[in-house]
Order: structure tokens, then sequence, then C-alpha cells
DNA sequence: TATATTTTTTAGGCAAGACTAAATTAATTT
DNA sequence: AAATTAATTTAGTCTTGCCTAAAAAATATA
């Protein structure tokens, strides 16, 4: 059975991977984990000692067939109890992370798979990322964000890259929510703001915003 | 913010507690907690420091004001996460403790208070026992056991004492289940069997079964 | 009441998971 | 190709939570 250090570390290596698929530096792990590259070296050493990932010093790490498992494993959990809180308990998408960093530890099949059930089977969690199948298998969707459509083209709002709370809150409060069609009005040269139009509203938002808003072109 | 260890010791001294007004032993503790006693006074000595607990050496603990009120919550999130296994994901009485004793650990007043809303509010867990109130107040039942009960009399099932597996399964084969009506038709002088009526049918269990069956008499 | 037994505490140790400071290796600049 | 800088690992330490064995205190028994 896994540590619940053991299976963040996990987690932090399948996410860090994504964007580096040839080694993932042990730097990155610590600043991503709020930790220290000694601590993760450790845990490293361990991890591989365990053969759940791949690991020589110096050269970075990389998940093996179990360790990858288990970061998607831990993955899934996480995403159904944030899908759980928002549509079942009423929280809203920028509150419920930290506790799914809590329940996402609790190992059991049979929850899981119920709480999967009872949720109707969801693809996705509340940021609009999506959620691993039991077998561990996770279904992504070609990544176009917000700043990358021309001027008169439409894109449907499916997610966060930047999953951030000041975001999510920033977001709700131009209420742009998930699903929503926004469509690039114009592009302000001088500080590159962009112009939206949403059902009948349109806005203006930065650059910065526009490239943390994942669309798929309609 | 306290951690697992410091939560589940204050538990244990709240259960044992009630038992033992004038003091709780640290042999007790220890055996509730499937530790050593070596380790519960060095817990004592810190939640003495903490001021959650009167502690005096050789002379047992109690709970002080604050050690009280988080014992209570803790058993609040422990019996409410029960009934949401039950309830909403198709648990059996047996399946939910384990599970339980992880998620009351979890500290967020907006997600219990929001579960036990979803829940209905509440007032006992799958096997009978109160669930605090978020002020911490419990209200108890005067505890018969069908054992009490004198032949003619007929109890209704409202929890039980011993909460094992092994118990709980027991009664779920003989669908002996929270509710029912239960007569007593005969005590047999042999081995203290008990004849009970149960809906429509007659069966005959142990003293030490009816012993762990609280019920009101009706 | 003195002795034996039981209970509890103290002493000392171990493992996990974190850290800082120092050493080592790798990468980048001059 | 050195020299400098950056990244990583090693060494050593700390805290929490657990343990066993030994000592001390409380309780029971003769
Ligand atoms: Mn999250
Ligand atoms: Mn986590
Ligand atoms: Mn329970
Ligand atoms: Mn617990």
């Amino acid at each position: 059975m896994l540590s619940y250090s053991e299976e963040n570390h996990l987690k932090a290596i399948f996410h860090l991977s994504l964007n580096n698929e040839s080694g993932v530096s042990t730097n990155s792990i610590a600043s991503k984990m709020n930790s220290k590259a000694p601590s993760v070296t450790e845990m490293l050493k361990k991890l591989s000692e365990k053969n759940l990932v791949v690991y020589k010093k110096y050269q970075g790490v990389l998940l093996k067939g179990l360790g990858r498992k288990t970061a998607l494993s831990v993955i899934r959990k996480h995403r159904l109890w944030e899908v759980f809180l928002v549509k079942k308990l009423n929280f809203k998408w920028d509150e419920v992370h930290d506790i799914a960093e809590k329940l996402e530890h609790i190992k059991s099949e049979k929850l899981i798979n119920e709480l999967d059930k009872f949720l109707d089977y969801p693809t996705h969690d509340p940021h609009g990322d999506p959620i691993p199948n039991p077998a561990g298998f996770i279904k992504y969707t070609a990544k176009l964000v917000l700043s990358d459509l021309l001027i008169g083209e439409t894109g449907k709002f499916f997610g966060v890259k930047d999953s951030s709370i000041s975001f999510l809150k920033y977001l709700d409060k131009r209420e742009i929510s998930l699903g929503s069609n926004i469509k690039v009005l114009h592009k302000e040269e001088f500080d590159e703001s962009i112009q939206i139009g949403l059902d009948d509203t349109n806005l203006s938002i930065s650059v910065k915003s526009a490239a943390n808003i994942y669309v798929t072109k309609i």
C-alpha cells in the first residue's frame, strides 16, 4: 500500500511528464509539490526501488507501468470527487481542489466505482479535465486556447489551463463558464487585449487570460 | 490543526469515557487503538500540553472542552459518511466502517455541513448510533438490550452494540434488520438460547447475540 | 503489612518524510 | 577548454508516531 506522499509524487511526475517526455527533473517535481529537491531525490530512490519509476541519478525520472497506473487512479479519484463536490454538495469550482487532494488518497475500489456510478459516469471534472476510466485510460481533447483563435472565429469553452482560485473567480465574475461559446471580435494591438462576444454581451480580456481558456473551434 | 493520530486518540478516549466517567486508562486506549501503552502515554502528554485533555500520571485521562468537541466532530463526520456510503453508494452496513475511518479526518466545515444537508439531516448512522449535531450535541436513546426483555415482550431493533463485521453479517443472514419488531417467544433453560418472532417467522438466537441487539420496548 | 502482580511510565530506538548545508555532477559561458 | 553557474545528490538533522525493554508506581494478595 502506497503512502500519500508516494502517491502525490507519482501524480506530480505524471502531470510533468506530459510536457517533458524525455524525463522529469527533480527540481520541477519539488517546485510542483512545494517541497525541496533533496526530499524528491529520496522519494525517487524509493519509488525506483519499488519499480514504479525509471530513475537514474542526474537523468530525470519517468513512470513505469504500475507507477503510471497508480498516478491515473489517483487522478481519477481526484476528479470524480471534484465532480461530486460541485454537482451534489453545492461547491463552486474554485473550492474543490484542496478537499479532493485529501479524498483522492482513500483507497477502495468499490468506493470509487460506486461514486462513478452515482455521478452517472462523468467524463470531465469541473475544470474541464478528463476523468480516466477504471482501467487508467484517459481521453484528451486537442488543446486549442482562446488566444489561438483568429478574429471572427468562435470557440466553445471546455476547460481551463490555469485552475488557480483567482483565475476561476475571475471567470465567474465575468460569467465566462464551461460550455459558453466565445467569439473573438477584435484584438487590440496596443495591449494585446482581446474583445470577445459571449451570448449577447461583449467584453475585453487580457491575452494572459485568453491563453488559459481551452476551446474547441466551432 | 490536529493530526489523524491525535484525532483518533481523542475519539477513543471519548468512547471509553462513556463507560468510565472517572478516567480512562492508558491500557484501555492502547487496546482500543491496537497500539501499545507507551505510544498512548506519549500521546496523552501531547494532548495534555495542547489542553485537550486532563491527564495526570497514573491517574487516567479525561477530555476537556475542546478535546470533547473535537472528538464529537470526528464522530459526526464518521457517522455521516457511513450514512452516505449506505444510502447513496450501495454499501452494506458491514462494509462502511474502515472507509469512514479515513473520511472522518477530512477537515472542512462546508463539506460536512453540505453532506449533512444532502443526506437530509440523518439522526442515526447505519448501525443505529446517533449523529452529533454541528454543535457537538448528541442525543442518546436509553439502552435496553434484547436479552433484557421478558417472555412475551416485543422490542423494536434500533441499533447494535457490537458492530463487528461478523455480527452484522450474521444479522443480515437471519434478516434481522434495523427497525424490525422482535418478540421474545421463549427462553431455553438449557443453553439460554432465545426464541424470537420476527414478522411471520420464528428463529432461535444465542444470549450473546441478544445481548448485542439494542431495542426499545413497544 | 509485606510481598507479588499489574499497570503505567521512562529510556532508548527505528522508520517515514521532511529540511539545510555541503559536495558532486552537469550544463553553460567565456 | 577552462571556468563559472546551475542542478542534483549526499550528509546530517529534526519531528511524528510508533515500538521493545526496563524501571517505577499502584494495586492486589497472602
Ligand atoms: Mn483539482
Ligand atoms: Mn494529493
Ligand atoms: Mn463506524
Ligand atoms: Mn479514525
